[in-house]
DNA sequence: TTATTATGATACATTTTATGTATCAGTTGG
DNA sequence: CCAACTGATACATAAAATGTATCATAATAA
């Protein structure tokens, strides 16, 4: 059976008659008679009484019509979801990010425009650090992740930039410099650094030991940090003073204060990364709406 | 599109690659290939993604399959309903009677067997008198009716025998013979007669006022009846009396008793009738089961 | 009644189209 | 680098849909 044999059952259906069917369908009669003879020994039940004023349909012949239209309906149906498909209706992502990312006002901006886009791709996040960000890309467990890239694209890693935002001084409320507007990194000679550990994101570590650096200040490490969004609190209990991306002071940390700096100061870069073989609409789109934020700023 | 091309779809993406497809198919892999490429271009949606090893679903493809995977279960169901189409399962039976002809049991005994049997036959149940009864048969408005019929069968109509039922006296309980257990028909002479119009049942009249004459009885017709089930109540007025098939003396009607007859009686048939040229499944199951009724008596 | 018209079915020729064969180009894995 | 496997392409072949001519039947008109 074919899509053709219940095209033209409808038609004869529909004309009650052979000849005017055929002419309809824009073949000649004797082929059509074949054809539904085809279709009516394929289902070994008869759809047609052949009347000598036309063709009437048997009650096998009404049931059968009735449900042959749902299957055109649900062909042009299909059809449809093929095409929505293509535009990257459905499906899923994966969205990962760096617990700092999140606090970057175009992340969740992004992802609310992108479901707001597409309420049919389900999403999923999740917060990781940066090397698993990366892992989970190379391996495609995730699909796209906020992170923060060092100058260079790691390998293997297509990397879409979001944002530099400025970094700030944190100091203990108790601190000597606490009062002052703004400080330069120079002035924070000495003091022991809360700093993430580098295995989580070697490329803001880097950035930040090599800021210090160049503002002629050696950096000492005075305590590791399980996570960037925890160095405040860590500089609460005194533990030492830290520099953060600007967007990390709106926690509202009791014991701290964050500083703009002045003169030279290390930037935190905010990028999109992804799969470069990632071919899928979904991301694709993702990807799209990234740049649509952008461009409205 | 035709239906090849969504079976050869659904193979490439159940195998995840052309040439076991085509293998699985029974055809070679370059017309697989092509046939793909058909369906690719009239949807103008690639459906998959080429890879060297393999072919994998795009977004499109994967959308598209989930709906075609439904256009096959319809088709088969489609099949299915014709089939049970062809069984009688659906439709319609449009069922007349004539009110004399509902007080044997057989009647409702054959329509809630039917009922039970083809549950989807939509019943229609009309009451009416012989003339139209069969006047809607013929017309086609109604598909069966189960009237009482003279031993002709009439013209273009297709009468089945279902019962013969004795005829029973019914007097008014003050007349003269009413305490008498049976009589015959001859003690009624003289007796004026409470009879329905011919024009309603030509046959019943017929076969009583012919009974009559067989008994030596020149039957006086004192009141015409607007349908033989309002007898037993213009005898209870005394206006008359008649005779009436055994069955309707299940009419609790006070002042009335009806009493069998003593010798030669006329008998009321009960028959159904349909048009010689109705071959619905659904006409004929339900006389079928008008005969598996009469067997089980 | 007879002639005419309209109906779907049949027989066979023709065209279209799906399929088969041989081969190619690209990628992967040893 | 070579061998193996992938889908695509070119062209020949086979199958199947379609077209033409005609028939048998039944309703309708003369």
């Amino acid at each position: 059976m074919e899509l053709r044999h219940l095209r033209y059952f409808i038609a004869v259906a529909e004309e009650g008659n052979f000849r005017r069917a055929a002419e309809r369908i824009g073949i000649a009669q004797p082929p059509l008679s074949s054809q539904i003879k085809d279709l009516e020994d394929e289902l070994e039940v008869q759809l047609f009484r052949r009347l000598p004023r036309g063709a009437a349909l048997t009650e096998a012949g009404e049931a059968f019509l009735a449900e042959v239209i749902v299957i055109f309906r649900q062909v042009e149906f299909a059809k449809q979801m093929a095409l929505r498909g293509a535009a990257g209706e459905f499906g899923r992502l994966r969205i990962g990010f760096t617990g700092s990312a999140a606090f970057n006002e175009l992340v969740p901006k992004i992802i609310r425009s992108f479901r707001k886009a597409y309420p049919s791709v389900a999403l999923t996040l999740a917060e990781l650090n940066t090397r698993q960000l990366l892992d989970q890309i190379r391996s495609r467990s995730i699909d796209a992740a906020f992170i923060r890239p060092g100058p260079t694209s790691p390998d293997g890693i297509k990397i879409t930039m979001v944002a530099e935002e400025p970094m700030m001084v944190v100091l203990p409320t108790g601190h000597r410099l606490a009062k002052e507007y703004a400080i330069p990194l120079s002035s924070l000679q000495d003091e022991p650094l809360v700093l993430h550990s580098r295995e989580l994101g070697p490329d803001l570590y880097d950035e930040v030991i090599e800021g210090f650096r160049r503002s002629g200040v050696d950096p000492v490490i005075g305590q590791i940090a399980p996570q960037i969004t925890s160095i405040a609190n860590l500089v609460a209990v005194e533990l030492g003073v830290s520099i953060v991306p600007a967007p990390l002071s709106a926690i509202n940390v009791p014991g701290v204060v964050f500083l703009p700096i002045i003169g030279d100061a290390p930037r935190a870069r905010l990028a999109v990364a992804t799969h470069p073989d990632d071919h899928s609409v979904v991301t694709r789109n993702f990807k799209q709406q990234v740049a649509t934020n952008l461009q409205k700023r």
